[in-house]
DNA sequence: AATATTGATGAATATTTATGCAATTTTTAT
DNA sequence: ATAAAAATTGCATAAATATTCATCAATATT
C-alpha cells in the first residue's frame, strides 16, 4: 500500500484513461493496478477529488474529473504588463504581439465579469460587466495570470 | 402537467434555482410545482437532460445541468452572435472573422446611435451616442441584422 | 512514556439511483 | 378509422453509492 496521495493520483489517471461507469468497475481497476480498496473508500476519494458522474452521448454514464482550472502562470509568460481602469473599461497592456492571445484567454476564463474584449497589438480593451467590481475583475484574471 | 417537454423544462428551472441534492428532493419540488412524477421518471429525465451529480465545495452533492452547449449559433449570415451592454458601451460578439465586416456595417448604418466601433476577431465594441438608449441601439441594428 | 486527538479505512448498512417489465398512451402507417 | 409501432410511465426491484460505526495507525499533548 502506498500513500493516500498516490492512490488519489492513480484514481485520476484511471478516470482519465478509461471510461469508468461505476465505482465497482474502478475498484477492479485499482486492484489490477496494485491499489486495492473498498467501495466505501472509493466513494470518499471520489468525493474528495470532486469527481462527477455524467451522461455520455451514447447513453451511458461516466465518472469524470472536474475541468482543471488553469494554473496561474507568471504574468510575463502571458505577456501581461499592466492593467488600469476607467469607468466600465479596463485596459490591459501586454508585450508586443501578445494582446490577441491574452484577449482570447480572458474571453475564455473571465466571461462572467467581462462582457467582451478587443485586442490591438499590445493592448486589450475589456468591457466590464456592469455588475462586476474592479476587484472582481482583477480576481478573475488572477486565476490564470499571476498579476504583480 | 402537460407535455414531457414542459416537464423537462421545469426540471431545468428547478435545478437552476435550487441546490438539489437528490432525486427524491427534486421529486418533492416537482410535486409542489404541479408536476408530480416518480423517481423512476426523474432518473430517466435527468439522464435525458444530461444532468450530472457533482460535489460542492462545501462537501455536499448537487445535480447540475450541463454547461450551456457551444452557443446554439443560429448564425445569421452577418455572423452576429450576441449583444451586451455596459455603461455607454455595447459589445457585439460575432462568429470568428466576422467582426470587422460587421463593424463596418454598423458604422455605415447606425451612426446616429453609435459614435464609433472597434473590431477584433470576433468582437465589436460600440461606443454609444450619449443620447441613445440601449433599445434604440438594438432597434437600429435590427434594421440590418437579424437579432434574436 | 502514557494518553489524547486526528485521520484513514473496511464492514455493514442505509440511502439513492437505474432499469426490467407490463400497462397505457401517443404516433405513424395503411 | 384501425392496426401496428413507438414512446412514456409507474411499480417493483436490482444495482450502485454514501454514510455510520468501530477499529487502527500516526501524530500531538501533557
Amino acid at each position: 500500500m502506498k500513500t493516500k496521495t498516490q492512490r488519489l493520483q492513480l484514481i485520476r489517471q484511471l478516470l482519465t484513461e478509461n471510461t469508468v461507469t461505476s465505482q465497482e468497475e474502478l475498484m477492479d481497476l485499482m486492484k489490477k493496478n496494485g491499489s486495492p480498496l473498498t467501495q466505501s473508500t472509493l466513494s470518499r476519494d471520489m468525493k474528495e477529488l470532486n469527481v462527477s458522474k455524467t451522461v455520455l452521448l451514447g447513453g451511458g454514464y461516466r465518472y469524470v474529473l472536474p475541468r482543471l482550472s488553469p494554473t496561474p502562470v507568471k504574468s510575463d509568460e502571458k505577456g501581461f504588463v499592466s492593467i488600469a481602469f476607467s469607468g466600465n473599461i479596463a485596459v490591459v497592456k501586454t508585450r508586443a504581439g501578445y494582446a490577441s492571445r491574452l484577449a482570447y484567454e480572458i474571453d475564455e476564463n473571465a466571461s462572467d465579469v467581462v462582457i467582451g474584449t478587443v485586442a490591438g497589438e499590445d493592448t486589450v480593451i475589456l468591457v466590464l460587466n456592469e455588475k462586476s467590481t474592479r476587484e472582481q475583475v482583477v480576481a478573475a484574471l488572477s486565476t490564470f495570470i499571476k498579476i504583480q
